[in-house]
DNA sequence: CTGAAAGCGCTTACAG
DNA sequence: CTGAAAGCGCTTACAG
């Protein structure tokens, strides 16, 4: 039952009637041979069913084309959460197109087991998604391995890390609310050892600031939360809903969507009317928040490119190159949606999908 | 830049004054040790932050302890669509368990490359999710590698194969809804090819002419669709709606959940009343459902049951275990939401989470 | 253009 | 209990 590949280089050498270097050669595609004799190989390798073993070949070229992508989460979801989810769908597709295949692995205790497999395994490079704890960084530092950071948190200058411009994208969403003429706000924000929760809160009061709406004062009440999740939303806004009809609030602001969404399924559930009594924005752009009823304004975050480029960056840096920038930031934008204005035109971006197929 | 991992075996068992033999037998922890030359030997890969080559090990053992998972999908969302990525959420978790890594691989060609990549990794064996060619399977068995197939469809009598019970859920859809006074049904079906996809519509219209409902009158109206998607959902529904108005249909059912959440969306943003004017039903019990407002009602799929079970059994294949059942049926049943009663508490089954940590 | 030989970093009988 | 030797399936200089 251990047996399964049958057939190694030196069967197929010997049915191709050439040393087992010729044969490696044109199976490896580099180094010389003659068009009869490739022809002779690959005919063999065909009738052979032969597949070349990738960790002998590994073994002797240091070299696995496989990369590590470690999600540091404490809860699920981690693979099926909106936002990581459609990171690690790009960084599949990415990788895929560079030729690396994968080792995924999700890490709940934020322990070094997971990055110890790794090195382990030899992967050309790691992608260390999510917040992890500031020892995983020193200790990856430690083994001169190739690594990107994606959506986590570092004060430390040398590590790449791709992060979407919260601070930014707090303000747009200030400013947006602000612009359909609230002045009264109602904020939960995740929590505040998180760098994008801490920073889109930041961006979003500093912005309101500028447009002369005090943060201390009480027009806006800002509500922190433990955790950044679709339950913990629900539940706050049931908790401080009475001070929030009271206050007088007409917009109300969560550092993400999951939060948003929470807060949105007590609000509809208690019947009151969105955007008209209240208009309620998120933030991540995760898929769901657009087919919601109202659809879930928000603002965006390039999962993709941030994908994309973690996977490309991390190539660059297996090939050696340098001089490759620290920190690379990703500008969001606002996008509009019916919680927060009832004129707009609903579904409209979804068109593309759903071909002319049926009857 | 090559060179990463810097001691190798060698520069242990010199550290430790003992033979590569002896060094390997602590590390692997396998084979006899005197206790002092154990201690001896830990201490010197500690210092040498020595960390064992996965990849040299596999080569000797012929065990990489790696498996293979390959989602099928013609397009994105995959590792993020809400089931799916629950099923690997889990298949993730119960590999780490039981000392499997996994390499993920989407494959959106439905080709032959991702397996061959897998049998050239050598992995121990393999996990095929979703609807994949006939071929593919065909291919797989020539190499003898453990396999399972989970949610994809097959009349291979080899294939071990887990999957939900679709046609007694589509079934218990019917009864539930009937059991609440429905007598009008407007279904959209998903894609008949889908195994899952029609058995739930054939439980559901089976169940349904039990009942007295017979579904060739004009008391259930099916509108096929060509995806299972949202964008479908929305869109059939908007294509249907007069007739489905006129036609004084008080219940739908979908399906799955995604088509299910189309055409709620629809329905709710044209201001129609849910579950008042028409009770509402999916399939999968996707996260989303339940963050709906209303509930999405819906039938469950054991996804992490699933996923939990397919590395169990592969496991055992890998093992060598025989004689193990060739179809795995997960049973389904009624989750009730908002969307086909009233009367349900809302938010009841998420107080479990966002503890009592916040101020 | 092709082949013999060494070696990648381990594990595993086999002696001692 | 420990060590010397062979070998896993490849690639890579190096001769020819």
């Amino acid at each position: 039952m251990t047996s399964r590949m049958n057939h190694g280089l030196r069967e197929l050498a010997q049915l191709a009637g050439v040393s087992k270097s010729t044969a490696s050669r044109v199976i490896s595609g580099s180094g010389y041979a003659s068009p009869e004799v490739r022809e002779r190989v690959m005919r063999a390798a065909e009738s052979l069913s032969y597949k070349p073993n990738a960790v002998a070949r590994a073994m002797v070229t240091k070299r696995t084309n496989n990369i590590g992508v470690i999600v540091f989460r404490e809860k699920l979801p981690i693979v099926s959460h909106p936002l990581y989810g459609t990171i690690i769908d790009e960084i599949l597709l990415a990788s895929e197109a560079r030729g690396y295949s994968v080792f995924l692995k999700t890490d709940k205790e934020m322990s070094l087991r997971s990055t110890d497999y790794m090195l382990e395994q030899r992967v050309d490079g790691l992608i260390l998604v999510s917040r992890l704890r500031k020892n995983v960084i020193e200790y990856v530092k430690r083994f001169n391995i190739p690594y990107v950071m994606v959506n986590g948190s570092t004060e430390d200058p040398d590590v790449i890390h791709l992060v979407s411009n919260d601070e930014a994208g707090g303000g747009r969403a200030a400013e947006y609310l602000h612009g359909l003429g609230h002045r009264r706000f109602f904020v939960i924000a995740g929590p505040g050892e998180h760098r994008s929760h801490s920073l889109r809160l930041q961006g979003f009061t500093q912005r309101l600031e500028q447009l002369g709406v005090s943060s201390s004062s009480d027009k806006v009440s800002i509500v922190p939360s433990p955790e950044s999740s679709f339950a913990c939303g629900v539940r706050l806004m049931a908790e401080h809903y009475t001070a929030f009809r009271q206050g007088g609030y007409t917009a109300l602001f969560m550092t993400n969507d999951m939060l948003a969404l929470g807060a949105l399924k007590f609000l509809l559930d208690m019947g009151v009317r969105i955007p008209e009594e209240a208009a309620v924005m998120g933030y991540d752009n995760i898929e769901l928040g657009g087919m919601y009823s109202p659809g879930l304004s928000t603002v965006s975050v390039d999962a993709s490119g941030i994908g994309r480029d973690a996977v490309e960056i991390l190539d660059k840096l297996i090939q050696g190159e340098a001089g490759l920038p620290r920190l690379i930031e990703y500008e969001s934008e606002v996008i509009a949606r019916q919680s927060t204005s009832r004129q707009l035109t609903q579904g409209k971006e979804r068109t593309t999908c759903c071909g002319i197929g049926n009857r």
